[in-house]
DNA sequence: TTGTACGCGTTATCAG
DNA sequence: CTGATAACGCGTACAA
């Protein structure tokens, strides 16, 4: 491989103006940056990673930790971030914990060594291990808050209120919430939010779980809904899936015996029978904003924001009003 | 962060020992070497990964192309390769392709100059661009063969030559093969390995496609099975759910009038209604055995063997002898 | 505007 | 078995 001081000697001039040439052409006459670029191009120069690493003391890597890839809901946070990161010239360190706080932590310790900051997608663990982490090294949550910590979250909550509203007007009065695993942030920010909006507007809502997010959950779950509901969400699309298919074999239809709404949209549920209503997860910007805060972080931003990406109910077939109102 | 010198003062020994004692202790006398290390666990000390790079020219990186992370199948794809990586002490770069040879060519590029080589699952994509990435970087394939570059491949083509053996035992003579993307390498190999085998048994098989390997490409086919064919084998399991929605949608059932598989298994395969035949891909251990063989390049081991995986069918009740043999 | 010289943290070479 | 010391390739004060 050429090095800089090969492109230096082939321009006629010393690595410092090499190096200025191509990292700060402001600072170099324009005929030598000139004759030092073409030089550069000529040879196939790149900077060797580890070197530029080495002083500067950034990697340009980025470390991802997603709980899974089965569930094709990351795909695009991944694409996203993805995206972001070879805007600004880094590469995505991407590691898979399984939904597992050890194998989490020991992931996040192993990426910590290599990479300048962390983007962790972790639903489980605890918020002191987070803070810890994050005093280390420059951190970013997704689809998680802890208390000021920098994080992008899809605010599901306000999303799955909209779709209530909707199912209220719709004449519902009794809406069942199927819950995702016991220590979800995010479930526990929307059961809270759809408490307060339903017992404000006279109706209940009556919550299942926790849950596995799971289609084996879901038809399960199709068993124990509370007879009177005449509407069900479920945490995600999974559990979605399970429930429509439970309901089914059940003989209960969709949605002329029970309306069925997920909080989050994966492309299957546009195409059962009935496509189903779900709250359509703002995923791949979610990904880029991760990574520009990240950046922010590590050019020495303090202050940490969290972003709110809204999370808008798309309203299909399954969703409609209960028996006695049509 | 604590580095080698640091731990060198702390244990009364030169930054030459200190390295010894950790990276060769067969090298250093136990007593330092105890010395050493207790120094270094005390400080929690990290070898920066940057200055090793520098020195070794391995950064401990390794790059891995896949064409897609919408699909779940190559999500233990990228576990097996994940937990070979921490194995051996190394991070996996991932990018995403999507299916797209230009951009799959500028990724490998910047991944390559970070990393010490590359596995790429690229279905489509040219021959002799891959053989000239080989020759500047070790690179692995996967579930692709280019002349004698090392590779991990799955043989779908022999298990679909098992099925094929299970269904013209069952009594099928006439079989349609709904083939995927147009320049996909698996799939010529699956259909030269059917014809052959059809053939000497005096049955035949029908080609439908290229098409997409998707849902709705899966009902685009069902309308076109041609009328004779008692049973179909679809490229993945995306077009075997197009198509059993499709038949079912047409009033065809699965598998009175017409068997069904697939040459891939996503878990759902296992939750429709019947639950379909399909081929078990080991894809964990292909990311595992590709990282593995990655790292016997990267140890200059000469030998470039492609290694085969075998692909079993797991019959399920979508397959049935056909009307007349019933 | 350009060049010199040093440091980043590690491994490897070569004496001792 | 251990210790100096020289690379590795780059960026950047500092000097000219």
């Amino acid at each position: 491989m050429a090095t800089l001081l090969d492109v230096a000697r082939a321009a006629g001039v010393s690595k410092a103006t090499a190096s200025r040439a191509l990292q700060r052409p402001e600072l170099v006459a324009e005929t030598t940056r000139l004759r030092v670029q073409e030089a550069a191009d000529r040879l196939g120069f790149h900077p060797n990673a580890a070197a530029r690493a080495l002083t500067t003391g950034r990697t340009g890597l980025i470390g991802l930790i997603v709980p899974t890839l089965s569930n094709p809901f990351f795909a695009p946070l991944v694409m996203g971030a993805q995206q972001a990161a070879e805007e600004t010239e880094s590469h995505l360190l991407i590691a898979v914990s399984e939904y597992h706080a050890q194998r989490e932590a020991a992931l996040a310790d192993r990426l910590s060594e290599q990479a300048d900051g962390l983007i962790m997608v972790t639903p489980v663990g605890t918020d002191t291990a987070l803070r810890e982490r994050f005093r280390r090294r420059p951190l970013v949550l997704v689809d998680r808050q802890v208390g000021r910590l920098p994080a992008v979250v899809a605010d599901t909550a306000a999303g799955l209120t909209e779709l209530l509203d909707h199912l209220l007007a719709q004449g519902h009065r009794d809406i069942a919430y199927v819950s995702g695993p016991a220590d979800s942030w995010a479930d526990e920010q929307r059961r809270t939010a759809l408490a307060a909006q339903a017992s404000a507007a006279g109706a209940r809502v009556h919550v299942l779980g926790p849950l596995p997010p799971t289609f084996d959950a879901g038809i399960e779950a199709s068993r124990a809904l509370p007879d009177d509901a005449t509407a069900v969400l479920a945490y995600n699309s999974y559990l979605t899936l399970g429930l429509l298919h439970g309901l089914g074999a059940a003989g209960r239809r969709v949605p002329e015996d029970v309306s069925l709404a997920a909080a989050d949209d994966l492309s299957t549920l546009s195409a059962t029978t009935p496509p189903v209503t779900a709250l359509d997860v703002p995923l791949q910007e979610a990904g880029a904003l991760a990574v520009t805060r990240l950046h922010e972080l590590l050019d020495g931003h303090r202050r940490t924001v969290t972003s709110r990406l809204p999370a808008a109910p798309v309203l299909r077939a399954s969703t409609a009003p209960p028996r006695g109102r049509r």
